[in-house]
DNA sequence: TAGATTGTTAATCGATTAACAATC
DNA sequence: TAGATTGTTAATCGATTAACAATC
């Protein structure tokens, strides 16, 4: 057991897709398996497999490998899909939409309780179960409802005024869709950037130069 | 000028927030910065800053340093902004409505051309001035349309059997929205991946383990 | 026990940063 | 010219891979 080591970027980012695996294997009534023959399956090494797990603990046990219920439950532990964080989304446009009735906030840690768009006229829309409400009353709602993460499906250019309202309301991590760059102005929250045109940029690179 | 060299996958992953600060630069009329002031503005160091651009070739000039408007052109034309890649997008769920209402294909290399959807309900709806067709017609419009790339909304367990499609038809680029391995079922053709899914659950472990 | 496979240390590889000669 | 800043080589840092003793 190693608890309260530094953990690195590379390391963090690899888990979801352990878990995701493990979970398929789960499905697949595996019950348990070796590093080796993950790596295979995932496209590491066994010796990158057995590093990144010994960051968080001793999972396995030697001459027999890892147990997959158990190593599922570790590794969901770690990245906390029983806390149920309490999250809000700011912008209900399409992309809004697509990510509050796309994603399973459940499973993956959050409860989405809020929905907030500054277009008057969608107010009182329902999305899963939840009234789209007017950014007027954000302030009231966080206040009552103190919740820790913000989605942000914004223009980027209204991203700035947003952030600084919610940081003071206490938001403590933000999934960021916008392009404003949160840590620069709050380095201390926790931000998850997707810059999906970037990511589309990339692809036109790799697409320019696939053989 | 060094064409042909390899280039890691970090490199590419910075250019496009490159190519979006130097469009910044150019907006607020700067015309030329040195790679000291633009490491300040973007959070990096100039070495790296450097280094990137170097790949590609001796952009700058000693004792000046970079013109804006140059380097912005030189960082498009090498991400290939203006390649208009013809590019369909696979499902018509709430996620690839918004990726198709909300992204500007056309300033990042791509042209989308169609939409597709296995939904027979929703066909001949439009969606930015694209008809939403069955999945049915996939076969005989890419034959006629030769699209290059394919983004994929769809879920994860339809995404085999598309992408073996698509590969068959000639498709050399996904922009890949499910779980599927593409790259490991076909390594020579172009992936972006976007998981969301995993992202949040980063988002999630960066939420418990900050300060 | 013998075989298998981990946990962990050491070696390698790649990416980032620092330094500086070249040059505008 | 002198000052500034690049392009590029060398040094450092961090992440990945290999090796192997520990042990189930």
């Amino acid at each position: 057991m190693a608890t309260n080591k530094y953990i690195s970027m590379s390391v963090i980012k690899r888990l979801p897709r352990y878990y995701r695996f493990l979970s398929n294997l789960k499905d697949d009534g595996i019950s348990r398996i070796s590093s080796k023959e993950l790596s295979n399956r995932m496209g590491l090494t066994a010796s990158q497999i057995r590093q990144d797990l010994n960051c968080f603990g001793g999972f396995g046990q030697q001459g027999y490998g890892y147990n997959v219920e158990t190593l599922y439950e570790e590794i969901g532990k770690i990245l906390g899909v029983d806390q149920g964080f309490k999250m809000i989304l700011v912008g209900a446009g399409n992309l809004g939409r697509a990510i509050a009735t796309h994603m399973s906030f459940q499973s993956r840690g959050f409860e989405l309780i809020g929905i907030f768009d500054k277009n008057q006229a969608i107010a009182g829309e329902m999305i899963k179960n939840i009234p789209i409400r007017s950014i007027n009353v954000l302030d009231d709602f966080c206040k009552e409802n103190l919740p820790v993460v913000a989605a942000l499906c914004i223009p980027s250019s209204e991203s700035e005024e947003i952030v600084d309202q919610l940081v003071a309301l206490g938001i403590k991590g933000f999934w960021n869709f916008t392009h404003f760059d949160i840590l620069a102005k709050y380095p201390d929250v926790a931000v998850e950037n997707v810059h999906l045109s970037d990511s589309i940029m990339t692809l036109s690179y790799q697409v320019m130069n696939t053989a």
